[in-house]
RNA sequence: GGCGCGUUGGUGUAGUCGGCUAACACGCCGCCCUCUCAAGGCGGAGACCACGGGUUCGAGUCCCGUACGCGCUACCA
Protein backbone atom coordinates (compact mmCIF):
# COMPACT_ATOMS: atom_id res chain seq x y z
CA UNK A 1 0.00 0.00 0.00
CA UNK A 2 1.36 3.40 -0.71
CA UNK A 3 1.89 5.97 1.60
CA UNK A 4 -0.95 9.10 1.03
CA UNK A 5 -0.25 11.68 3.69
CA UNK A 6 -2.08 15.32 3.02
CA UNK A 7 -1.15 18.44 4.93
CA UNK A 8 -4.47 20.71 5.65
CA UNK A 9 -4.10 24.23 6.72
CA UNK A 10 -7.64 26.18 7.27
CA UNK A 11 -6.90 29.28 5.35
CA UNK A 12 -7.94 31.93 8.25
CA UNK A 13 -3.80 34.18 8.58
CA UNK A 14 -0.45 33.33 7.19
CA UNK A 15 1.23 30.52 7.42
CA UNK A 16 1.91 29.62 10.97
CA UNK A 17 5.44 28.27 11.58
CA UNK A 18 3.66 25.34 13.47
CA UNK A 19 1.37 24.43 10.56
CA UNK A 20 5.11 24.89 8.74
CA UNK A 21 6.40 22.31 10.29
CA UNK A 22 3.41 20.18 10.21
CA UNK A 23 3.42 19.89 6.71
CA UNK A 24 6.97 19.38 6.32
CA UNK A 25 7.42 16.21 8.61
CA UNK A 26 3.94 15.22 6.16
CA UNK A 27 6.13 15.59 2.89
CA UNK A 28 9.34 14.49 4.31
CA UNK A 29 7.32 11.30 5.53
CA UNK A 30 5.68 11.10 2.02
CA UNK A 31 8.72 11.65 0.31
CA UNK A 32 11.06 9.12 2.41
CA UNK A 33 8.42 6.24 1.94
CA UNK A 34 7.71 7.25 -2.12
CA UNK A 35 4.39 8.04 -0.80
CA UNK A 36 2.27 11.06 -2.14
CA UNK A 37 1.74 14.45 -0.62
CA UNK A 38 -1.66 15.89 -0.97
CA UNK A 39 -2.89 19.61 -0.39
CA UNK A 40 -6.13 20.12 1.14
CA UNK A 41 -7.57 23.81 2.32
CA UNK A 42 -10.19 23.53 5.36
CA UNK A 43 -11.94 26.45 4.24
CA UNK A 44 -15.28 25.35 5.66
CA UNK A 45 -15.30 28.60 8.02
CA UNK A 46 -16.38 31.21 5.42
CA UNK A 47 -16.61 33.75 8.06
CA UNK A 48 -12.68 33.70 8.26
CA UNK A 49 -11.32 32.07 5.32
CA UNK A 50 -10.18 34.17 2.41
CA UNK A 51 -8.22 33.11 -0.72
CA UNK A 52 -5.17 35.61 0.41
CA UNK A 53 -4.81 33.35 3.07
CA UNK A 54 -4.57 30.32 0.90
CA UNK A 55 -2.25 32.64 -1.56
CA UNK A 56 -0.20 33.10 1.66
CA UNK A 57 0.38 29.64 2.62
CA UNK A 58 0.80 28.17 -0.51
CA UNK A 59 3.52 30.43 -1.01
CA UNK A 60 4.97 29.62 2.36
CA UNK A 61 5.20 26.22 1.48
CA UNK A 62 6.58 27.37 -1.73
CA UNK A 63 9.41 28.83 -0.41
CA UNK A 64 10.26 26.12 1.93
CA UNK A 65 10.55 24.12 -1.01
CA UNK A 66 7.01 22.27 -0.81
CA UNK A 67 5.02 22.64 -3.86
CA UNK A 68 5.29 19.04 -5.26
CA UNK A 69 2.03 18.28 -4.57
CA UNK A 70 0.97 15.22 -5.80
CA UNK A 71 -2.41 16.23 -7.09
CA UNK A 72 -4.89 18.45 -7.40
CA UNK A 73 -5.07 20.56 -4.32
CA UNK A 74 -8.72 19.84 -2.67
CA UNK A 75 -10.87 22.79 -1.13
CA UNK A 76 -13.05 21.18 1.47
CA UNK A 77 -16.23 23.38 1.29
CA UNK A 78 -16.90 22.19 -1.96
CA UNK A 79 -17.36 18.42 -0.66
CA UNK A 80 -19.76 19.63 2.01
CA UNK A 81 -22.45 17.66 -0.13
CA UNK A 82 -20.67 14.83 0.17
CA UNK A 83 -20.51 15.25 3.97
CA UNK A 84 -23.84 16.05 4.65
CA UNK A 85 -24.37 12.68 2.15
CA UNK A 86 -22.22 10.47 4.42
CA UNK A 87 -23.88 11.75 7.99
CA UNK A 88 -27.30 11.33 6.53
CA UNK A 89 -26.60 7.80 5.58
CA UNK A 90 -25.62 7.03 9.27
CA UNK A 91 -29.10 8.22 9.76
CA UNK A 92 -30.24 5.74 7.65
CA UNK A 93 -28.55 2.77 8.57
CA UNK A 94 -29.52 3.65 12.60
CA UNK A 95 -25.65 5.35 13.85
CA UNK A 96 -26.75 8.52 13.57
CA UNK A 97 -29.91 10.20 14.38
CA UNK A 98 -31.64 13.71 14.17
CA UNK A 99 -31.95 15.96 17.43
CA UNK A 100 -34.83 18.17 17.41
CA UNK A 101 -33.58 20.14 20.25
CA UNK A 102 -33.25 23.83 19.46
CA UNK A 103 -29.74 24.98 18.88
CA UNK A 104 -28.80 27.09 21.72
CA UNK A 105 -26.60 29.81 21.42
CA UNK A 106 -22.99 30.52 23.08
CA UNK A 107 -20.77 33.00 23.55
CA UNK A 108 -17.62 32.11 21.87
CA UNK A 109 -15.20 33.59 24.33
CA UNK A 110 -16.25 31.76 27.35
CA UNK A 111 -16.84 28.46 25.96
CA UNK A 112 -13.81 27.21 27.83
CA UNK A 113 -15.35 27.79 30.98
CA UNK A 114 -19.07 27.05 29.99
CA UNK A 115 -17.66 23.66 29.12
CA UNK A 116 -15.79 23.19 32.85
CA UNK A 117 -19.29 24.64 34.46
CA UNK A 118 -21.67 21.99 32.46
CA UNK A 119 -18.99 19.18 33.60
CA UNK A 120 -19.69 20.38 37.33
CA UNK A 121 -22.81 20.47 36.76
CA UNK A 122 -23.56 16.97 35.15
CA UNK A 123 -21.05 15.46 37.74
CA UNK A 124 -23.91 16.47 40.62
CA UNK A 125 -26.60 14.84 38.90
CA UNK A 126 -28.44 17.71 37.65
CA UNK A 127 -26.70 19.05 34.10
CA UNK A 128 -27.43 17.65 30.67
CA UNK A 129 -26.78 14.59 29.80
CA UNK A 130 -26.48 13.76 26.01
CA UNK A 131 -26.96 9.74 26.87
CA UNK A 132 -30.01 10.75 27.91
CA UNK A 133 -31.16 12.98 25.21
CA UNK A 134 -34.68 11.80 24.28
CA UNK A 135 -34.02 11.70 20.13
CA UNK A 136 -31.57 9.18 20.36
CA UNK A 137 -33.92 6.34 19.89
CA UNK A 138 -36.71 8.15 18.32
CA UNK A 139 -38.92 5.43 16.38
CA UNK A 140 -36.67 6.00 12.99
CA UNK A 141 -40.84 6.91 11.05
CA UNK A 142 -41.62 9.39 13.69
CA UNK A 143 -38.11 11.13 12.93
CA UNK A 144 -38.54 11.12 9.56
CA UNK A 145 -41.60 12.75 10.02
CA UNK A 146 -40.87 15.49 11.91
CA UNK A 147 -38.06 16.06 9.37
CA UNK A 148 -40.84 16.45 6.74
CA UNK A 149 -42.80 18.75 8.73
CA UNK A 150 -39.52 21.22 8.31
CA UNK A 151 -38.81 20.60 12.18
CA UNK A 152 -35.16 21.55 12.36
CA UNK A 153 -32.28 18.88 13.55
CA UNK A 154 -29.46 18.76 14.11
CA UNK A 155 -27.47 15.12 13.51
CA UNK A 156 -25.64 13.41 15.78
CA UNK A 157 -23.51 10.16 16.05
CA UNK A 158 -24.77 7.53 18.52
CA UNK A 159 -21.88 6.96 20.70
CA UNK A 160 -22.19 3.27 22.52
CA UNK A 161 -22.16 3.89 26.16
CA UNK A 162 -20.08 1.14 26.49
CA UNK A 163 -16.71 -0.37 25.62
CA UNK A 164 -13.77 1.75 24.27
CA UNK A 165 -12.23 2.83 21.39
CA UNK A 166 -8.54 2.82 20.64
CA UNK A 167 -5.19 3.08 18.50
CA UNK A 168 -2.11 2.58 18.01
CA UNK A 169 -0.55 6.12 17.22
CA UNK A 170 2.84 6.38 15.47
CA UNK A 171 4.45 9.22 17.76
CA UNK A 172 2.43 8.73 21.17
CA UNK A 173 1.93 4.92 21.10
CA UNK A 174 -0.98 3.32 22.43
CA UNK A 175 -4.15 5.37 23.35
CA UNK A 176 -7.27 4.46 25.08
CA UNK A 177 -10.78 6.20 25.13
CA UNK A 178 -13.65 4.91 27.09
CA UNK A 179 -17.00 5.41 25.33
CA UNK A 180 -18.03 6.93 28.59
CA UNK A 181 -16.20 10.11 27.66
CA UNK A 182 -17.35 10.66 24.00
CA UNK A 183 -21.18 12.16 24.07
CA UNK A 184 -22.97 11.91 20.55
CA UNK A 185 -20.95 14.17 18.79
CA UNK A 186 -22.85 16.47 16.54
CA UNK A 187 -22.03 15.88 12.52
CA UNK A 188 -24.92 17.85 10.82
CA UNK A 189 -25.32 21.64 12.00
CA UNK A 190 -29.15 22.34 12.86
CA UNK A 191 -31.11 24.30 10.07
CA UNK A 192 -28.88 24.25 7.23
CA UNK A 193 -26.92 20.97 8.19
CA UNK A 194 -23.67 21.85 7.49
CA UNK A 195 -21.24 19.57 8.30
CA UNK A 196 -18.70 19.82 11.59
CA UNK A 197 -15.17 19.14 11.21
CA UNK A 198 -14.93 15.83 12.41
CA UNK A 199 -17.05 14.89 9.96
CA UNK A 200 -15.34 16.81 7.40
CA UNK A 201 -11.73 15.84 8.37
CA UNK A 202 -13.15 11.94 7.99
CA UNK A 203 -15.07 12.02 4.92
CA UNK A 204 -12.47 13.62 3.01
CA UNK A 205 -9.53 11.78 4.41
CA UNK A 206 -11.47 8.59 3.08
CA UNK A 207 -12.17 9.96 -0.47
CA UNK A 208 -8.55 11.08 -0.87
CA UNK A 209 -7.22 7.86 0.47
CA UNK A 210 -5.27 9.15 3.20
CA UNK A 211 -3.49 5.95 4.67
CA UNK A 212 -1.48 8.22 7.21
CA UNK A 213 -2.56 11.25 9.50
CA UNK A 214 0.18 13.54 10.59
CA UNK A 215 -1.10 16.52 12.44
CA UNK A 216 -0.66 18.05 15.89
CA UNK A 217 -0.71 16.91 19.15
CA UNK A 218 -4.00 19.67 19.52
CA UNK A 219 -6.20 16.50 17.78
CA UNK A 220 -4.81 13.58 20.05
CA UNK A 221 -7.77 13.29 22.51
CA UNK A 222 -10.35 13.76 19.30
CA UNK A 223 -8.78 11.36 17.15
CA UNK A 224 -11.31 8.87 19.22
CA UNK A 225 -14.65 10.93 17.71
CA UNK A 226 -13.51 10.25 14.14
CA UNK A 227 -12.02 6.55 14.86
CA UNK A 228 -15.64 6.52 15.94
CA UNK A 229 -16.85 8.29 12.58
CA UNK A 230 -14.40 5.51 9.96
CA UNK A 231 -16.15 2.89 11.80
CA UNK A 232 -19.83 4.35 11.53
CA UNK A 233 -18.96 4.84 7.92
CA UNK A 234 -17.19 1.59 7.81
CA UNK A 235 -14.01 2.85 6.41
CA UNK A 236 -10.26 1.20 6.75
CA UNK A 237 -9.17 3.90 9.84
CA UNK A 238 -5.39 5.33 8.95
CA UNK A 239 -2.57 5.64 10.78
CA UNK A 240 -2.19 8.04 13.35
CA UNK A 241 0.78 10.08 13.83
CA UNK A 242 0.67 13.55 15.88
CA UNK A 243 3.42 15.77 16.62
CA UNK A 244 4.36 17.65 19.67
CA UNK A 245 3.41 21.37 20.05
CA UNK A 246 5.97 24.18 19.51
CA UNK A 247 5.48 26.81 22.06
CA UNK A 248 6.55 30.30 23.25
CA UNK A 249 9.21 30.55 25.99
CA UNK A 250 6.84 30.91 28.84
CA UNK A 251 5.62 27.43 27.09
CA UNK A 252 2.08 29.24 26.03
CA UNK A 253 0.58 29.08 22.78
CA UNK A 254 2.47 30.81 20.42
CA UNK A 255 0.20 33.11 18.61
CA UNK A 256 -0.04 35.74 16.70
CA UNK A 257 -2.05 38.18 19.01
CA UNK A 258 0.61 37.54 21.85
CA UNK A 259 3.96 36.97 19.82
CA UNK A 260 3.55 38.76 16.30
CA UNK A 261 5.60 38.26 13.35
CA UNK A 262 7.84 35.76 14.58
CA UNK A 263 5.19 32.82 14.49
CA UNK A 264 5.00 33.98 10.70
CA UNK A 265 6.66 32.25 8.24
CA UNK A 266 6.71 34.91 6.10
CA UNK A 267 8.71 36.63 8.27
CA UNK A 268 11.99 34.41 8.45
CA UNK A 269 11.17 35.19 4.22
CA UNK A 270 11.56 38.57 4.28
CA UNK A 271 13.87 38.92 7.18
CA UNK A 272 16.73 37.07 4.77
CA UNK A 273 16.45 33.42 6.00
CA UNK A 274 17.64 30.92 3.92
CA UNK A 275 14.84 28.56 2.81
CA UNK A 276 17.06 25.60 3.18
CA UNK A 277 18.40 26.75 6.87
CA UNK A 278 14.88 27.28 8.11
CA UNK A 279 13.69 23.86 6.66
CA UNK A 280 16.47 22.10 8.72
CA UNK A 281 16.24 24.33 11.83
CA UNK A 282 12.25 23.51 11.48
CA UNK A 283 13.04 19.39 11.14
CA UNK A 284 15.19 19.59 14.34
CA UNK A 285 12.06 21.21 16.17
CA UNK A 286 10.24 18.05 17.81
CA UNK A 287 12.18 15.42 15.89
CA UNK A 288 15.59 14.26 15.55
CA UNK A 289 17.44 11.82 13.77
CA UNK A 290 18.80 9.69 17.34
CA UNK A 291 22.13 7.77 17.19
CA UNK A 292 24.09 9.95 15.12
CA UNK A 293 22.13 13.50 16.44
CA UNK A 294 23.36 15.84 13.97
CA UNK A 295 21.82 19.17 12.87
CA UNK A 296 22.88 20.26 9.70
CA UNK A 297 21.60 18.37 6.77
CA UNK A 298 20.81 18.75 3.21
CA UNK A 299 17.40 18.12 2.11
CA UNK A 300 18.27 14.77 0.86
CA UNK A 301 19.36 13.55 4.39
CA UNK A 302 16.41 14.73 6.04
CA UNK A 303 14.58 12.49 3.96
CA UNK A 304 16.71 9.34 4.11
CA UNK A 305 16.66 10.13 7.80
CA UNK A 306 13.26 10.99 8.93
CA UNK A 307 10.93 8.73 10.70
CA UNK A 308 7.99 8.45 12.72
CA UNK A 309 9.91 6.78 15.33
CA UNK A 310 12.59 9.56 15.58
CA UNK A 311 9.40 12.08 16.70
CA UNK A 312 8.85 12.90 19.93
CA UNK A 313 6.32 13.49 22.74
CA UNK A 314 7.10 16.46 24.25
CA UNK A 315 6.09 20.02 23.23
CA UNK A 316 9.27 22.11 22.08
CA UNK A 317 9.77 25.85 23.41
CA UNK A 318 10.65 28.08 20.48
CA UNK A 319 13.33 30.40 22.02
CA UNK A 320 13.19 33.72 21.61
CA UNK A 321 13.56 37.51 23.01
CA UNK A 322 10.57 40.22 22.23
CA UNK A 323 13.04 42.86 23.97
CA UNK A 324 16.13 41.70 22.65
CA UNK A 325 16.45 42.76 18.53
CA UNK A 326 19.35 40.48 18.13
CA UNK A 327 17.00 37.51 19.64
CA UNK A 328 14.35 38.59 17.43
CA UNK A 329 13.88 34.53 16.73
CA UNK A 330 15.61 31.38 17.89
CA UNK A 331 19.33 31.82 18.44
CA UNK A 332 19.78 28.26 17.41
CA UNK A 333 18.23 29.72 13.72
CA UNK A 334 20.09 32.24 13.05
CA UNK A 335 23.00 30.43 14.00
CA UNK A 336 22.30 27.80 11.37
CA UNK A 337 21.25 30.79 8.83
CA UNK A 338 24.83 32.11 9.11
CA UNK A 339 26.29 28.33 8.88
CA UNK A 340 24.23 28.02 5.14
CA UNK A 341 25.14 31.19 4.00
CA UNK A 342 28.64 30.99 4.51
CA UNK A 343 29.02 27.54 3.90
CA UNK A 344 26.46 26.13 1.20
CA UNK A 345 27.66 26.39 -2.62
CA UNK A 346 28.19 29.42 -3.55
CA UNK A 347 26.63 29.49 -7.03
CA UNK A 348 23.57 28.53 -4.74
CA UNK A 349 23.75 31.63 -3.10
CA UNK A 350 24.51 34.46 -5.82
CA UNK A 351 21.09 34.32 -6.55
CA UNK A 352 19.59 35.38 -3.59
CA UNK A 353 21.88 38.00 -2.88
CA UNK A 354 21.34 38.93 -6.39
CA UNK A 355 17.54 38.91 -5.17
CA UNK A 356 18.24 40.68 -2.53
CA UNK A 357 20.64 43.16 -3.53
CA UNK A 358 17.50 44.12 -6.04
CA UNK A 359 15.20 44.92 -3.65
CA UNK A 360 17.39 47.13 -2.60
CA UNK A 361 18.12 48.50 -5.65
CA UNK A 362 21.30 47.79 -5.54
CA UNK A 363 22.41 45.01 -8.25
CA UNK A 364 23.68 45.77 -11.83
CA UNK A 365 23.62 43.74 -14.29
CA UNK A 366 27.14 43.71 -14.67
CA UNK A 367 27.41 41.45 -11.88
CA UNK A 368 25.52 38.83 -14.03
CA UNK A 369 27.98 40.15 -16.91
CA UNK A 370 31.13 41.24 -17.41
CA UNK A 371 31.77 41.76 -13.12
CA UNK A 372 30.41 38.68 -13.00
CA UNK A 373 34.00 37.41 -11.24
CA UNK A 374 34.05 40.23 -8.84
CA UNK A 375 30.48 39.41 -7.86
CA UNK A 376 31.56 36.09 -6.87
CA UNK A 377 34.86 37.14 -5.22
CA UNK A 378 32.87 39.52 -3.18
CA UNK A 379 30.19 37.78 -1.95
CA UNK A 380 32.75 35.08 -0.96
CA UNK A 381 34.80 37.42 0.93
CA UNK A 382 31.93 38.94 3.01
CA UNK A 383 29.59 35.98 3.11
CA UNK A 384 31.59 34.63 5.97
CA UNK A 385 30.47 36.91 8.38
CA UNK A 386 27.07 37.63 7.84
CA UNK A 387 23.81 36.00 9.54
CA UNK A 388 21.31 36.64 7.01
CA UNK A 389 20.50 37.64 2.87
CA UNK A 390 19.70 41.20 4.65
CA UNK A 391 23.58 41.34 5.82
CA UNK A 392 24.27 41.91 2.57
CA UNK A 393 22.41 45.30 1.48
CA UNK A 394 22.66 46.21 4.86
CA UNK A 395 26.25 46.01 6.51
CA UNK A 396 27.75 44.94 3.28
CA UNK A 397 26.22 48.18 1.69
CA UNK A 398 29.33 49.40 0.87
CA UNK A 399 30.75 46.95 -1.31
CA UNK A 400 28.43 47.55 -3.91
CA UNK A 401 27.42 50.83 -3.70
CA UNK A 402 29.23 54.47 -2.44
CA UNK A 403 26.22 56.24 -0.49
CA UNK A 404 26.99 53.69 2.29
CA UNK A 405 26.42 55.01 6.05
CA UNK A 406 29.35 55.34 8.59
CA UNK A 407 28.56 53.88 11.51
CA UNK A 408 29.43 56.15 14.20
CA UNK A 409 30.57 54.01 16.90
CA UNK A 410 32.95 53.14 14.11
CA UNK A 411 34.10 56.44 13.29
CA UNK A 412 34.91 56.95 16.78
CA UNK A 413 36.71 54.02 17.05
CA UNK A 414 38.69 53.49 14.30
CA UNK A 415 38.87 57.43 12.99
CA UNK A 416 38.18 59.91 15.67
CA UNK A 417 40.91 58.40 18.17
CA UNK A 418 43.96 59.95 16.50
CA UNK A 419 43.60 63.25 15.03
CA UNK A 420 47.06 62.26 13.27
CA UNK A 421 45.06 60.25 10.90
CA UNK A 422 43.43 63.14 9.13
CA UNK A 423 46.84 63.89 7.90
CA UNK A 424 47.69 60.34 7.01
CA UNK A 425 44.49 59.29 5.50
CA UNK A 426 45.14 61.22 2.20
CA UNK A 427 48.94 60.05 2.21
CA UNK A 428 47.64 56.87 2.16
CA UNK A 429 45.55 57.51 -0.36
CA UNK A 430 47.96 58.59 -2.42
CA UNK A 431 49.68 55.42 -2.27
CA UNK A 432 47.36 53.23 -2.60
CA UNK A 433 45.87 54.52 -5.43
CA UNK A 434 49.45 54.12 -6.67
CA UNK A 435 49.80 50.13 -6.20
CA UNK A 436 50.80 48.48 -9.09
CA UNK A 437 49.99 45.75 -9.52
CA UNK A 438 46.54 45.92 -7.84
CA UNK A 439 46.57 42.88 -5.07
CA UNK A 440 46.16 42.66 -1.64
CA UNK A 441 49.78 41.74 -1.45
CA UNK A 442 50.43 44.90 -3.30
CA UNK A 443 48.51 47.13 -1.18
CA UNK A 444 49.53 45.26 2.37
CA UNK A 445 53.04 46.41 0.91
CA UNK A 446 52.01 49.61 0.40
CA UNK A 447 50.21 50.28 3.69
CA UNK A 448 52.75 49.02 5.70
CA UNK A 449 55.78 51.11 4.48
CA UNK A 450 53.63 53.79 4.48
CA UNK A 451 53.13 53.10 8.36
CA UNK A 452 56.93 52.66 8.95
CA UNK A 453 57.81 55.89 6.96
CA UNK A 454 55.50 57.95 9.48
CA UNK A 455 56.19 55.71 12.63
CA UNK A 456 52.73 54.23 13.17
CA UNK A 457 51.51 51.11 13.77
CA UNK A 458 50.19 49.37 10.89
CA UNK A 459 46.60 48.75 12.52
CA UNK A 460 46.25 51.92 13.08
CA UNK A 461 46.09 52.64 9.48
CA UNK A 462 44.08 49.40 8.49
CA UNK A 463 41.72 49.88 11.01
CA UNK A 464 40.75 53.45 9.90
CA UNK A 465 40.72 52.08 6.32
CA UNK A 466 38.25 49.92 7.39
CA UNK A 467 35.98 52.09 8.69
CA UNK A 468 36.70 54.68 5.78
CA UNK A 469 35.79 51.99 3.02
CA UNK A 470 32.94 49.77 4.52
CA UNK A 471 31.55 52.29 7.30
CA UNK A 472 32.19 49.55 9.43
CA UNK A 473 34.28 48.73 12.51
CA UNK A 474 34.55 44.84 11.65
CA UNK A 475 34.75 43.26 8.36
CA UNK A 476 37.22 41.29 6.61
CA UNK A 477 41.11 41.03 6.10
CA UNK A 478 41.72 44.29 4.89
CA UNK A 479 43.87 43.87 2.20
CA UNK A 480 41.00 41.34 0.77
CA UNK A 481 38.31 44.30 1.16
CA UNK A 482 40.93 47.15 -1.10
CA UNK A 483 41.27 44.43 -3.69
CA UNK A 484 37.53 44.15 -3.51
CA UNK A 485 36.52 47.82 -3.56
CA UNK A 486 38.73 48.47 -6.11
CA UNK A 487 41.89 51.63 -7.04
CA UNK A 488 40.03 54.37 -7.40
CA UNK A 489 36.96 53.34 -4.83
CA UNK A 490 39.67 52.85 -2.27
CA UNK A 491 41.67 55.84 -2.75
CA UNK A 492 38.40 58.31 -2.88
CA UNK A 493 36.83 56.93 0.26
CA UNK A 494 40.43 57.26 2.27
CA UNK A 495 40.68 61.02 1.19
CA UNK A 496 36.43 61.42 2.18
CA UNK A 497 37.55 59.95 5.61
CA UNK A 498 40.13 62.40 6.64
CA UNK A 499 37.18 64.88 7.06
CA UNK A 500 35.23 62.61 9.46
CA UNK A 501 38.59 62.63 11.69
C1' G B 1 -14.49 19.62 36.89
C1' G B 2 -13.31 15.14 33.74
C1' C B 3 -10.14 12.71 30.36
C1' G B 4 -5.52 12.54 27.84
C1' C B 5 -0.31 13.71 27.02
C1' G B 6 4.29 15.37 28.70
C1' U B 7 8.60 16.55 32.36
C1' U B 8 17.22 15.28 30.76
C1' G B 9 21.68 22.19 31.92
C1' G B 10 18.61 28.80 29.68
C1' U B 11 16.95 26.47 24.60
C1' G B 12 16.93 22.23 20.94
C1' U B 13 18.26 17.27 21.66
C1' A B 14 21.26 12.12 22.48
C1' G B 15 20.95 8.47 25.89
C1' U B 16 19.27 0.66 22.27
C1' C B 17 18.06 -5.02 26.28
C1' G B 18 18.70 -0.73 33.49
C1' G B 19 25.88 -0.17 34.47
C1' C B 20 26.36 7.67 33.57
C1' U B 21 32.06 10.02 36.54
C1' A B 22 24.88 12.05 32.05
C1' A B 23 26.77 13.17 25.71
C1' C B 24 26.06 16.77 21.44
C1' A B 25 24.44 21.56 19.34
C1' C B 26 22.88 26.75 20.23
C1' G B 27 23.73 30.50 23.80
C1' C B 28 27.25 32.25 27.77
C1' C B 29 32.63 32.90 29.74
C1' G B 30 38.08 32.48 28.91
C1' C B 31 42.46 31.45 25.95
C1' C B 32 44.82 30.80 21.07
C1' C B 33 44.82 32.76 16.09
C1' U B 34 44.90 38.13 14.61
C1' C B 35 44.61 44.41 11.25
C1' U B 36 38.90 44.38 13.55
C1' C B 37 34.89 41.10 13.92
C1' A B 38 33.36 36.51 12.75
C1' A B 39 34.83 31.60 11.52
C1' G B 40 38.17 27.90 13.38
C1' G B 41 41.06 25.46 17.51
C1' C B 42 41.40 24.64 22.81
C1' G B 43 39.27 25.02 27.62
C1' G B 44 35.29 26.45 31.22
C1' A B 45 30.65 27.50 33.87
C1' G B 46 25.86 25.41 33.64
C1' A B 47 21.51 19.14 34.93
C1' C B 48 21.92 15.68 41.97
C1' C B 49 17.99 13.51 34.62
C1' A B 50 10.43 17.62 38.15
C1' C B 51 9.54 15.58 43.22
C1' G B 52 8.54 11.25 46.52
C1' G B 53 8.37 6.13 47.08
C1' G B 54 9.22 1.09 45.16
C1' U B 55 11.67 -3.11 42.26
C1' U B 56 17.08 -4.21 41.71
C1' C B 57 23.79 -5.61 43.41
C1' G B 58 22.80 -1.23 40.38
C1' A B 59 17.49 3.38 37.56
C1' G B 60 17.70 9.19 33.49
C1' U B 61 16.28 4.33 31.80
C1' C B 62 11.10 -0.36 34.87
C1' C B 63 6.51 0.31 38.47
C1' C B 64 3.34 3.47 41.66
C1' G B 65 2.06 8.24 43.59
C1' U B 66 2.47 13.71 43.77
C1' A B 67 3.47 18.38 41.61
C1' C B 68 3.79 21.36 37.50
C1' G B 69 2.97 22.31 32.27
C1' C B 70 0.22 21.47 27.92
C1' G B 71 -3.95 19.59 25.11
C1' C B 72 -8.97 18.05 24.57
C1' U B 73 -13.71 18.29 26.54
C1' A B 74 -18.22 23.26 21.28
C1' C B 75 -24.33 22.78 16.63
C1' C B 76 -15.10 26.19 16.48
C1' A B 77 -11.39 24.41 13.21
Amino acid sequence: MTVRVRFAPSPTGYLHIGSARTALFNWLYARSRGGKFLLRVEDTDLQRSTDESTRSILEGLAWLGISDYDEEIVFQSRNADKHRAAALRLVREGKAYRDFTPKGERADANVKQEIAERARTAAEGSGVDHRANPYRDLPPEESESRAEGGEPFAVRLKVSPEGQTRFADAVYGEQERAHSEIEDLVLLRSGDLSPLYNLSVVVDDIEMGITHVIRGQDHLTNTHKQILIYEALGAQVPTFAHLPLILAPNKAKLSKRKHGEVVSLTTYRDRGFIPAAFRNYLALLGWSPGEENKELMSLEELVSLFSLEGVHRSNAVFNFSDTDPRQWTDQKALWMNAEYVRTMPLEELLPMVKAELGSAGLWQAEYEGGRAGWFGRTVELIRQRFITLKDFSGQGRAYFADDFEYDPAAVAKNLKKDPALRELLPGLAERVGAVEPWTPEGTEKALRDFADEKGVKAGLLINASRTALTGQAVGPSMFEVFDVVGRDASARRLRAAADLV
